[in-house]
DNA sequence: CCCAATTTGTTCGTATGTATA
DNA sequence: TTATACATACGAACAAATTGG
């Protein structure tokens, strides 16, 4: 009357605790997209008899993967892959505040799109050989017609063949949008470094301000599944009127 | 063969599940001090024997402070309060990374104290009134005895009684330490908003930096259990050589 | 060094409640 | 209303880590 061997087993193939190989298995099946941002994976029960797992060891996998915001789960509808770029969520990495405490969001302008080889700091960043091939993109947020962030972005051309400045201008959404419709690649995480720069020359000339105004220059990597650096990202943001906002807990 | 009524019934006196009552207690208990940072509390027997809920529903509750960083679980020892001022942790909401990417961990020097009442924007920042009394503390943090962030930290005076410049001079350690041993108060959680700034008079002179220089702004609130306020804190960083790190996920 | 007790970690499963379609 | 899906709550059994004798 127990229970059968599992179709995974804990000391089979990982060594893994059962629940941390499920939720590898899972993130996998997104990782090739098997399901996209907006599915609906399949329920509670279907997830237990596909992993040859219990219930309860399923939803520790998944529990994981929310706490993530990888999956979200709603009641009595199902569990979805999470969308990190629809709606308010647009700007889920962009946390611009204005003096009044509210979130803002600022319109982008594409600038500029080149191709060029990665530099040392570019190739350490998206884990590419120094001289690859990339992707340059420079934008323009603003507000109210004010140039408030430029963006100077870098993309490994291999990560994403056949780009073009076509594809850049006339997507339909966010450019995380289009990474993700065109080439199946879903930002999940980011990590970024601050500092305090002034503005000059080419910088100042975009955001429009005088030579001389502190900036803040934002150094950003962004992630997809496995921890898979996807783009470099330097902004440049002219925080007088608007601050970055963060929570620690 | 059923449960008998719980200890806690979830419809009875909050209308939360049964989890968030227990959660809500065991943070209540560590906000009165019956658990300090660093203590073990009761084993999970002991604690469903408290609660009247089963196993379970108890891992649940505990789930969710781990996950907020409040409770530590070390399997075959227990679970203890956690330690948020020790060791490397020091600097937790400290995250400066020097050009190698390194953590850096900056010696402090307490360079005022003064007392003094709460404007609108303190009073906003510590849910007090405007012209409550506060403490004002002034610091500078150098490495290698160049001074790299400087701050100003404000305090209610009714969350601190007699703090004198005695005892923030003699603190044996950090002062989220010496707001934890003296006035049993943790900081558990930190939100901030960064601006860029040019380095001026009073701020070029403690940092040691001709004027003109760009500087990191950084205004920080600090929270204890219960999303309390107990600290105000404007920092200016000479981000030069150092950079302010961050990772959302 | 080993053993036993304690404590958390993992896995299993059942029953019932709540939300949605 | 009914069916489906997730949420909550219960608890058993065993594994793994730690501590103290």
């Amino acid at each position: 009357m127990q229970s059968p061997m599992p179709t995974l087993d804990p000391a089979s193939s990982s060594g893994l605790p059962l629940y941390k190989e499920v939720k590898r298995q899972i993130v996998q099946a997104l990782s090739v997209g098997e399901w996209k941002p907006g599915d609906m994976i399949p329920s509670e029960k279907q997830l237990c008899a596909r992993f040859g797992v219990s219930i309860g060891t399923l939803r520790k996998a998944i529990d994981e993967l929310v706490s993530e915001n990888i999956l979200v789960r709603h009641q009595g509808r199902g569990t979805f892959v999470a969308v990190h770029n629809r709606g308010p969520r647009l700007f889920r990495f962009f946390n611009l505040i204005d003096s009044d405490g509210q979130r803002t969001y600022p319109q982008l302008e594409i600038v500029g799109f080149s191709k060029g080889r990665a530099d040392r700091t570019v190739a350490a960043k998206l884990g590419i050989a120094v001289g690859a091939r990339t992707y340059r993109i420079a934008t323009v947020r603003s507000i109210d017609g004010k140039p408030l962030l430029i963006e100077d972005i870098t993309l490994s051309q291999a990560l994403f063949p056949d780009l073009t400045a076509e594809k850049v201008h006339q997507r339909p959404s966010t450019l995380y949008n289009l990474y993700q419709v065109a080439y199946g690649i879903n930002v999940v995480r980011i990590e970024e470094g601050v500092q305090a720069c002034i503005a000059e020359g080419e910088h100042a000339r975009r955001l429009g301000v005088e030579p001389g105004l502190p900036l803040l220059q934002v150094r950003r990597v962004a992630y997809s599944y496995n921890d898979q650096p996807v783009e470099y990202r330097v902004s440049h943001i002219d925080s007088r009127h608007h601050e970055y906002f963060r929570a620690v807990s």
